[in-house]
DNA sequence: ATTGTTTCCGTATGGCCTACGGAAATGGGG
DNA sequence: CCCCATTTCCGTAGGCCATACGGAAACAAT
């Protein structure tokens, strides 16, 4: 299926939501059986142990007990749902604004990696056109902070954060993408590439591929570890090269 | 929905596909209507259309005018079918070696980046396991010794190269989203973001968001361009520093 | 007991993938 | 010309999904 997409409905009840604006509680009428929370908890559990593809209005409506409609009476749809569950786990990141912008970052980075590796559905969650909740506002605060007091022009603040913002979801989307398809399709992605050694056998071509041939018979590829703890690696290798570039642009 | 997520099926018959092992003509039997070519490229401007939650096996076989079920015959199941889909279009990058490594680095995003543009589905594709076909491997070997060829480690090379590739994927990602979205749903980017213009006025709270307020006044977001625009302005900046950082960790 | 308000939820529509098995087409041998 | 092995075509059916609609049920105030 296609990513998921988010927000479409009305900006105002939707922003509302996300803000848990306070309503005055209503003095007459059936008493609600759950709340606006308890339908985002409970989609978030059911997302956390199936996946995001596995999380129907009606499978949550099932979790809480509950018709699959009378979730429409609290959430507009399922896309709006879907901002809530993102801006909540959004605010799991604990943010506390220590050392240098760049341990700053780092921080944001890991505290990011986080919440992606305790909800591998946030791969699934477009954030181009985020949810303007608590959530994602606070972390967008943090990174420009932090980048404001890194010494570089307004300007270039704004485009760096946009960098940096992209490298870091992006990089916990990958990673956690491997442990998604795990957990979704009971093999793991070591297993994966055994089972597709077939490949190198029958279809990788030395000539056509000098390159890749020279590095492996550098032993580039001997590595020990899990692809996981590989992949790990990389990324942050890659943000500290990334961060470096930015530091020496501002020379 | 969900990513989709490919190839967990046999894969002898996978890889089969993907590299066309040419298989003898059989003698006797009925006369194919529609071959693996056929199908692929009928996938995929579906997809190109209407987006890859519009590309069903039943909406695909109504583009060839032939049953559903007939495509079965030439295709496993539609996570093989969106394997084939994917490497076809990576294929499409031609990928000229000259220039510095720099040069061939940059004019491998820039040509990945023209594949997700004209392929806006491709940002639904998971990579992490890849269809190991000819496109994805082509673009592997032409990124690997680019690296080789600046002077890194062999086993550096295969850390930067995982950072790099997740880099561009992503970039071109990101930055297509926008564009699905707004043919998804028939809104534009700006027009969304104008949209909650709501959220500045009524939740927006200067005391919480110093930064961004600093920002704002400094006239940061002043920015004349499109989103669209201002997206691959931030890309190609965060491309360039990475590089930088990844030439500056060999001195 | 009635009324106004709010929430709950059964039904129905139209979509998706694909297992199964029979129908239809094809070329060769008698 | 007929038969038959072989291959492809495809209708049906089962079990999922989101959500529009409208009536039933619960509650407070009168």
């Amino acid at each position: 299926m296609a990513a998921e997409r988010s927000g479409g409905g009305d900006p105002a009840r939707t922003l509302a939501l996300l803000w848990r604006t306070p309503q005055e509680p209503k003095p007459v009428g059936r008493k609600p059986k759950v709340s606006v929370d308890q339908i985002v908890t409970a989609a978030i559990a059911v997302a956390d142990r199936e996946g995001l593809g596995a999380m129907s209005m009606a499978r949550v409506a099932q979790e809480l007990t509950v018709g699959t409609m009378s979730l429409y009476t609290h959430v507009p749809g399922k896309a709006e749902l879907i901002d809530l569950m993102a801006d909540a786990v959004l605010q799991e990141r604990d943010l506390t604004p220590e050392g240098t912008w760049r341990e700053r970052i780092k921080h944001y980075a890991d505290r990011t990696r986080a919440v992606y590796q305790a909800h591998p559905w946030m791969r699934d969650v477009s954030m181009v056109r985020p949810p303007l909740g608590p959530g994602l506002m606070d972390g967008q605060e943090f990174v420009l902070a932090a980048l404001a007091d890194s010494g570089l022009e307004p300007r270039q603040v704004t485009v760096a954060h946009v960098a940096v913002e992209g490298f870091v979801h992006g990089a916990a989307a990958s990673e956690v993408d491997d442990q998604q398809l795990a957990a979704a399709t009971g093999e793991s992605g070591d297993s994966w590439w055994g089972a597709r050694q077939v490949f190198w056998d029958d279809y990788f071509d030395v000539e056509r591929y000098p390159a890749m041939t020279a590095l492996w018979n550098a032993g580039a590829y001997d590595t020990e570890g899990t692809l996981a703890e590989n992949m790990h690696r990389s990324w942050n290798y890659g943000l500290d090269r990334l961060l470096d570039g930015i530091e020496g642009g501002m020379r």
